[in-house]
DNA sequence: TACCGCAGAGAAAGCCCTTTCCCGCAGGGA
DNA sequence: TCCCTGCGGGAAAGGGCTTTCTCTGCGGTA
């Protein structure tokens, strides 16, 4: 590769001069010089060293992003608003899959560090573990000692700047919702019980019901991978279970498409003989059939709030924003089937809101 | 952040020893001032400087991969496949979202260069752009003339390693059949006209009515953005032009969504009153109501080969790999419905294949 | 004419590591 | 006893860039 003396050299004029060509620097250059070094740069095809520019200036400017999984359809409009922010701001982002492994996600801080970069933004859900978090928290405190900035979405331990959706009152809605529609036998596919997303989704579920007198019990939650085939697979044990239900809460939406997989496969007609209801509001919602009903996140929101709390100056830290969760309504929830039903009106519920485009 | 002189300082050893015990040299160094350095590096939250390291080590480790978007479930799928096998040969992987701006790419095939990856996987489509081709393979040449290996997927105006998508067969399978349902008025949903993905599945496809003594008119097909809004809107188009269309392809399955959800909106049943094909089989493909009937592409299997092929030594280069497309067919594509039907069989054709696992 | 100031260019000192090269020392063979 | 060998450790030379500091030479002022 093309050094900068190799430039430096074939226009005629030192390092310096060059340098300060193709940084644009303040210090003025003649233009005879600065012409001698462009040509050079062209016809080396020359490309300055990216670490050894980095290790130069004590600048750092690159902003490191720990995600579970960015193909992820929830992570991907985090992640989406994190990169609007940034590519505003002329950063450059670094962005690291944890597969919601957490000796992984230890190790990208590490390596993000390792890497210099300004800021440190940790997305997805917390994990019940108290050593796991003290570690975490640990190496957090040490990068933040040399200046670095880091902000969470949606974990609640760490002590720093944060941004958190709702995920106890989407859990609330949704069972607020149901509780309306007259259910009863609800069933609960959730993700992994390690993850405090799925506990504070369940917290908030749990509250609407006993709000109502009524209670979830263990039995009908089946705890599973977060994703569409831990809710076709978690749907189905439900159900082998508990013929008797008449609604599941799926904790996230990707969850709610292999719940609707599995009943589509069993033949059960959603939402006249069985509802459901997501969580997150993730654009493919809208798609599947029936709609999904579901909570919605303002996920790019998050993204955009978390890049620019690290990125602000100024204001004092730690802050804390809790982004609202909303229900949207759409045709998977309906009422509680006739058999079943303790009110009156068997028809779904219409669909309301959401049109196509 | 502490230095590497800093953990040399407090252990009482020099920098060099201090290093050797960090990484594991094989130069051997006594049990008592490995124990030193190591509680200094534990006391200090010491994390060597990468820039610093990656200077030193004349060592290039890291790949670089440019695809449009990640978070698209196509390239989503091919990531994840490269990342396999780099995790596998602990290479770091850096990978860029051109959002199919042939400026950016440009951009980022120098960033990456800079950052002194060892290898470049370009993905996606090429573009019908003779400057652009030009100067990308200019770049592209300089990289490798400085020992950089370089593989594209799916763009043939590169002269490197390749995995080919076969597109061209995709788009006649896709084509052939429709011809065996008996459909003749049939409109394409097409991504933008100056992707060669775009022209390339289109070409398999005329040549697939040709076959049958039919064309396809410039007429029955629109151009649109690669996705899901793009899909749904050249799908209104081409319906408000043409009602009497039998039968809808769209070039991905990003926009045979969007088609389905226009169909939906405007109270047209697939497959009895119009059938839909998509392309790729994305995850989702198999998820929508009614699933969606599609041409797959080994879209992880993709990624693999081309990793491979540039992380693989010895072998003489360029190789190219042509990957083969494959008919998937679920329940979005029946017989040509009954009033604008010239052979028997109404019914629409029975699904095959996948269950909900 | 002598001196000052400043513009424009180069020399050189880092930035933080790795790695080669060299040195001192202890042990073994002659 | 002397020399050679080999081991463990340090000194120092980069690696490619930025930036401060220094130097030269010119124009302008007293």
């Amino acid at each position: 590769m093309a050094t900068l003396s190799d430039v430096a050299r074939r226009a005629g004029v030192s390092p310096a001069t060059a340098s300060r060509v193709i940084n644009g620097s303040s210090k003025p250059v003649t233009d005879e010089l600065r012409e001698r070094v462009l040509a050079a740069v062209a016809e080396l095809q020359y490309v300055p060293n990216a670490h050894a520019q980095l290790l130069a200036r004590s600048h750092r400017s690159a902003v490191g992003v720990i995600v579970h999984d960015v193909s992820d359809p929830y992570f991907a409009e985090i992640t989406r608003g994190l990169q609007r922010v940034a590519t505003d701001q002329g950063r450059l982002l670094m962005i690291c899959n944890s597969y919601r492994d957490p000796d992984r996600e230890l190790e990208y801080v590490e390596l993000l560090r390792g890497h210099q970069v300004a800021a440190l933004i940790l997305a997805g859900s917390g994990y019940h573990d108290e050593a796991f978090t003290r570690q975490l928290n640990e190496k957090l405190a040490a990068y933040e000692a040399t200046g670095g900035r880091v902000a969470v979405i949606g974990r609640h331990e760490h002590s720093g700047d944060a941004v958190m959706p709702d995920n106890r009152t989407g859990g609330y809605l949704a069972g607020r919702e149901l509780c309306g529609l007259g259910h009863r036998a609800i069933g609960v596919v959730a993700g992994p019980r390690i993850l405090t997303t799925t506990t504070d989704r369940l917290a908030g579920l749990r509250q609407a019901l006993s709000e109502q007198g009524r209670e979830l019990p263990e039995r009908r939650i089946r705890y599973a991978e977060f994703d569409r085939d831990g809710g076709a697979e978690a749907t189905a044990r439900l159900l082998d279970a508990d013929p008797e239900l008449t609604a599941i809460v799926a904790l996230n939406d990707s969850m709610a498409i292999g719940a609707l997989a599995t009943l589509r496969a069993r033949g059960l007609a959603v939402p006249q003989q069985i509802s459901v209801l997501g969580f997150d509001d993730m654009p493919i919602a809208r798609d599947v059939t029936p709609a999904l009903t579901t909570v919605r996140l303002p996920l790019v929101d998050m993204g955009v709030r978390a890049m620019s709390l690290v990125l602000g100056v100024g204001a004092p830290t730690p802050r804390v924003e809790v982004l609202p969760a909303e229900l949207v309504r759409r045709d998977t929830a309906g009422f509680v089937p006739p058999s079943t039903r303790a009110t009156a009106g068997s028809a779904p519920r219409a669909r309301r809101g959401d049109s196509t485009s």
